[in-house]
DNA sequence: AATGAATGAGCGTTCATTCAT
DNA sequence: TATGAATGAACGCTCATTCAT
């Protein structure tokens, strides 16, 4: 009989530790020493539950997909027209400001320590993508795919804004802006 | 007669020369050595003229800041209105798409190297930040610092998406998509 | 009644299953997890049956070594001259090339990870070598020592020339020449 | 001005410390930790002067090739017959036999940490290959490639067999066999 | 002003073995 | 018997920076 663990189940109790670690000092400068230690266990017994630090933080990255579209689902419902529903959408980006712009940092770090292609390769990243983007169109009602990037650009942008240090930028002063914008540029297009 | 290139004049010289390093490498996988190599200098000299990797990288980000601006001035000059604007925007943007993705690519880089907050206390980037800024309320002749921010954040947002791996996303389409929106919102607000 | 299969022939069922795994990747770069795995039992269990890879490693040897012997007993018999033995000899290492190519490496990258001292005082292959020096002694109906030393270092020195990357050497030939150096020899020598 | 120091002469110093280290440890216990502490410098400055272990050892293996070859050469010039020549073989085998071996040891050795293909691929192997294979066509006056293949590999069998541990195998002896063999065969060919 | 040799802590990763269950 | 989680020292290698010359 093995130890009494359940490999499966404390894979994922390890990993949701490991938000917190990445959030503080992003991708690069985060070591596997460091998130040994902070889990209090071995290198040894990290790299028995991940291949590797970058397969440690792409199953990171889908759990928290998982999440962040279920709670920005049970947060942002009830909103009927599309000014509603981008100032909701600007309230949850400012709750959640510090979060979006550190999920921002570390995956920008990630990025960046991983070399373009192999991301592009990656199933994991092009999943989470399609999994925002598809939760995106469930949010605005958008079917337009031309549309639905803007948005994610704009979204995107607002945030990166943030993450160089712009202090001015207002989320929901922006996001009610766009929902303004998409409104009036909806109603007289048809 | 002293000798025809004083210090300041060679340091500019040798900045000039590593813009085309740090694009094809990143900041963090170009060494100091490759550097002082590529130069033909020594590591000294190199650390005569910038007292650090970080320094060095500062400057060069100053420099061609400037560059951008003048070179999109002259590029997009003679368009009078927000839609004519938006589609040179989207020319300009499509022409130069390499190099824009590259750029982004490379200070996300410096942002991973350097840590959060040496960026954002860095006095050099807030004054490039203003630069940019400026040169898009000037090319749009919108003086509302929110719209102009609205604008960065969207083009921030589509180069972005683009370094992320998006191949779907059009920049002209998206540039004009913006012009008919900012139109009509101008329109109908005074 | 017990089981049908006794802790020794579990044992043995489980070393025959190891040759491929060896003869794969060599000695070093096979782990003992890739073993248990191969094996579909556990890291435990392995230590179980074997205390050690050297040992596991050694008992393969011991095994191996026997089969060899007898195999080339059974292919080699029915020839009388030495020069028909040699030029059966060289068919028989041209039949075997890449067995016995490999088997060199694998010796030799066992010895690389147990150091010197510890292979020489290994009584298994002392025995191994023993069995091997016989069996040529019993092939070639050759009873003085030097001489059975002079052909087993020769084929082997074959093998490790191939192993070496040698392509020019031919077994067949090189065998043949020596059994005809062999037969003058010694022809004139009583 | 730089150090006083001459870049290459003191790559070659620091080579020559080396071979002692391989020759206890051979190459893959050898680390580069180990050999950096062994020459006073650090692991950086071993780093400078060789771009890796592999290196190293390449330039190591080049460097003694050629001093090999021409001790070699001046110990057993004045020998005629082919029988002189292989006692005079035997003894400077003898002679140097510890040292012989010790470098099979870590050639064999560092063949199994680089794996085959990289070897093969090797430039400098396959000239140091030729190097050794011309000497022993000069010493032997031998043209035919098929006989100077069949005397080096019996001498690379010899002392593979003393690597393997064999104690009982006499190099003078064996070398003396193979040179009547050699006047036997050679007497009546023609 | 200019050189380039030197540093050394730190990186991601490995793996034979142990032992609580 | 059998399991597999856990260990931790060690590997090859990197690189911004310093400083004697």
């Amino acid at each position: 009989m093995p130890k009494i663990v359940d490999h499966d189940q404390y894979r994922k109790e390890l990993l949701g530790k490991c938000f917190d670690l990445f959030a503080k000092k992003g991708y690069g400068a985060l070591t596997m020493r460091q998130i040994a230690q902070s889990l209090n266990v071995s290198t040894g017994t990290l790299y028995h539950y991940f291949p590797s630090k970058q397969a440690l933080f792409e199953q990171l990255v889908e759990e928290i997909s998982k999440e962040d579209v279920s709670s920005a689902l049970a947060e942002m419902e009830g909103n009927q027209t599309l000014s509603e529903i981008m100032t909701a959408m600007g309230k949850y980006l400012v709750k959640n400001e510090d979060y979006f712009i550190n999920q921002t940092y570390i995956l920008v770090d990630f990025y960046q320590h991983q070399g373009k292609e192999t991301i592009a390769n990656s199933p994991i990243f092009q999943l989470v993508k399609q999994r925002y983007q598809q939760a995106v169109c469930d949010f605005l009602g958008i079917q337009d795919p031309v549309l639905a990037s803007f948005v994610l650009s704009f979204i995107d942008g607002l945030i990166l804004a943030k993450l160089w240090g712009d202090q001015t930028i207002d989320f929901s002063e922006q996001c009610e802006l766009l929902g303004k914008m998409l409104t009036k540029y909806l109603q007289e297009k048809p």
